[in-house]
DNA sequence: AATATGACCAACCGCTGTTCT
DNA sequence: GAGAACAGCGGTTGGTCATAT
């Protein structure tokens, strides 16, 4: 089914998204949410099939992306997490708010995996080089169902040293258990009258997975320095904006919540470039996502101070991969 | 200055699993 | 139950940019 059917029919465009076509498909989106996705070109007056649509939305557009480098927090954990998922992007993904599956995938095929064999790792087993050498299977190759991680089922590898990472983390099939996932502690879906209004738009319509995790989870976010909600001082605003603009809209503003949709965070998105100095990227909708999305709305609320729904975003994101 | 090379990343492709008819 | 439609995922490709020669 790779491609659908409407792609053949139609002579649809193919390639990078031009502003115009950017500026669409938000308008669309913000105004009907996208629904079907096959049905979001027509209706966004689009000459692209919806699987780009939709595409283009989750990997660039939505504004609850965070963009920019990785931090090296981040980076560590998608370590962790690639130690025990193996490629599993989206599942890592889920943990990392505000980025994407893609975004974290090129980020290891074109840095991550380099280092770790600059460190002696590889970057599939997270063992040692060496140990893989001398345990090499005769025909020399690895198949592609080896080249990922151990899964959860499987026995992990021997913990091995992590140059990359200060403090080694046990790489072990429990730490990882213990860390992300309770055999005894289901996390129900929220009942329907739960679901917040800032969740995106057709969270309703989310399947609720079978997985399990434990609320310990959130522990994982909330001692990570990057992903433990917004700072508290009131001097660090530019911190502040940059967390919310990264956490899928799992926030609150303090006179209640805040929908899906545009956030202080977006605003201040190429202040934060300047002031950590990190990489210029400032892509075109960095810079005027904001005005697409409704100017107004920004300037309405210049000094609305957001309080993490800590309760809800913990819930949330521990769920695997349901809002990526 | 021109060309080659490598890194990065947005987007495409093809597949699987789920839902709908 | 079968097939179509769809969403989502992971692998791969190709364009762009930066750096080296």
């Amino acid at each position: 089914m790779g491609r659908h059917s409407c792609c053949y029919k139609q002579k649809l465009r193919k390639g990078l998204w031009s502003p115009e076509e950017d500026e669409k498909l938000i308008r669309h989106i913000t105004k009907f949410g996208h629904g079907c996705w096959s049905s979001v070109p027509k209706l966004a007056g689009l000459e692209r099939c919806g699987k780009s649509c939709r595409l283009r939305w989750i990997n660039y557009l939505r504004p609850d992306l965070k963009r920019g480098t990785f931090s090296q927090q981040e980076e560590k954990l998608i370590i962790e997490l690639h130690a025990v998922l193996g490629n599993k992007w989206s599942q890592i993904a889920a943990q990392l708010p505000g980025r994407t599956d893609n975004e974290i995938k090129n980020l290891w095929n074109s840095s991550i995996k380099k280092k770790l064999k600059q460190r002696g790792i590889d970057p599939n087993t997270h063992k040692p080089l060496s140990e893989i050498d001398d345990h090499k299977a005769p025909s020399g190759s690895i198949d592609k169902t080896s080249q990922s991680s151990y899964t959860l089922e499987d026995k992990p590898p021997p913990s091995t040293s992590y140059p990359l990472i200060d403090d080694p983390p046990p790489a072990t099939h429990e730490f990882f258990l213990n860390r992300f996932v309770n055999h005894n502690t289901a996390i129900k879906p929220p009942d329907s009258h739960q679901v917040p209004e800032f969740l995106p738009f057709d969270y309703t319509q989310q399947k609720h997975q079978p997985q399990q995790l434990q609320t310990e989870s959130a522990d994982l976010f909330f001692t990570n320095p990057i992903l433990s909600g917004p700072p508290r001082s009131t001097t660090d605003n530019l911190t502040q904006n940059n967390w919310l603009s990264g956490n899928n809209g799992f926030f609150q503003a303090a006179n209640g919540y805040q929908p899906f949709g545009l956030t202080d965070g977006m605003k201040s998105q190429t202040q934060i470039h300047d002031v950590e100095g990190e990489q210029d990227y400032i892509k075109w909708n960095d810079q005027y996502l904001p005005f697409l999305m409704g100017k107004s709305s920004i300037e309405s609320k210049p000094d609305v101070n957001f309080e993490v729904n800590h309760e809800v975003y913990q819930r949330i994101s521990t769920s695997y991969g349901h809002f990526s």
